[in-house]
DNA sequence: CATTTTTGTAATTTTTTCGTCATAATCAGG
DNA sequence: CCTGATTATGACGAAAAAATTACAAAAATG
């Protein structure tokens, strides 16, 4: 794939650069806001990827121009701060998905190999689905078999979190570190509270239970 | 995985350890660079996990010396110090893979599995499978002849220690050390009384079993 | 600035898991 | 077909992990 990295800060870019070229795509790299968005006119790209913050042009404004011009190229917006709000943002402008800095390499090439594979770029709308259970990014809402169901902002990131890598299993730690930005063990029972709540919403009411428990390990998200 | 960490700060030590542990790796610690070259030197590790700066030994010298002495362990540098040239440094010096520190842990995981897996690549499989007995890592769980079964922590590695070396028989030392971490003869039954529960589940109620005792040796998974 | 909502902590209860022991079964060699 | 050694199994209780509850702190709201 050919891809358009916006991103200001050098070492990151080149970083990030190799990664991909490793991967087997192609990258451009443009290094503010400005010229970022010429390129991205320019040429045709499978993917931009573009940082919030930049120099001369805010990322998202970049995103809205290109939007406002009919360019339905899959972006990826990279945040500097996982804030709810921030995050909902680059969606409303128009972005395909958002990615929380700091990130894993692992996690940025899965995401951008996501929405270029994409066959529908104009429904680019965020939407997760397991089994019967849904969540919609944009709206912040979640359902289950149709019905509405209303979480707390922390319980809805513990949700996105486990959906977004449902069927494997997602750890304490990554949980800590996905959904409360903690880098250390807070030695406390965080985690087992809002999965307890969270589990009293979505599974509670229904048959069948779709997080389950993974002693010693973490919790996972499946049907069955 | 065995992975060794050398990391003098107990607290980051410990965090990377429970990290580790839930992914389902087996992890030892050294807190000073000479500890750290002598466990590396006296056992057989998968992954090093290495800090630059460690009391009374260099992160790099203990590098150097087991490059030095032909030992091929795939090496993760550590360091504080996120410069270009320190980077290169830690390569030069015959590491795998470097990361500066502030990192995040999933970073961390996914760049230990990514050079643990360079050399052995069967290990990053996330499937398992032995005639009709299929074990998914990711999500942790089991199934033999598509019925889901359910294993306790401890069996379930017992069962991935097999299934990795199917085949072949593997010795209740091996067993002791790569499934209870100990490294010395517990004096007990522990590993007949799993086996035994391991067998209840996976054989009893299938027409052939898989699991075989081979008397005065161990326990070997194989067809047939 | 008061009120409401949301989040985190601590205490408690519940559940699960693990290892040991006691005893039974099985095997191999004489 | 014994016999000693090895392996298998079942049950029990301690310990660990997780779930739940109630409450206090913190944050958001108007």
């Amino acid at each position: 794939m050919r891809i358009l990295v916006v991103e200001d800060d050098k070492v990151a870019a080149e970083y990030v650069r190799k990664g991909l070229m490793e991967a087997g795509h192609v990258i451009d790299i443009a290094t503010d806001g400005d010229l970022g968005l010429e390129m991205a006119r320019a040429s045709d790209y499978d993917v931009l990827v573009i940082d919030r913050m930049l120099p001369k042009m805010n990322g998202l404004d970049i995103l809205k121009d290109l939007r406002a011009n009919k360019d339905t190229t899959p972006v990826l917006i990279l945040s500097a701060l996982g804030e709810v709000d921030h995050r909902v943002e680059g969606l409303r402008a128009g972005g395909d998905d958002y990615l929380a800095k700091p990130y894993s390499f692992t996690e940025l090439l899965a995401r951008i190999e996501a929405i270029g594979r994409r066959s529908d770029p104009s429904g680019g709308v965020a939407n997760l689905k397991i089994g019967e259970l849904e969540m919609n990014l944009l709206s912040r809402t979640v359902k289950r078999e149709g019905k509405k169901i209303l979480l707390q902002p922390r319980e809805f990131r513990l949700l996105e979190c486990l959906m977004r890598n449902s069927g494997r299993v997602v750890t304490r730690t990554m949980l800590l570190e996905k959904v409360w930005d903690y880098h250390f063990d807070p030695q406390t029972n965080v985690i087992d509270v809002h999965i307890s709540r969270l589990r009293s919403k979505i599974d509670k009411d229904f048959s069948v239970p779709l997080l389950h428990t993974v002693r010693g390990a973490g919790y996972c998200l499946q049907e069955q």
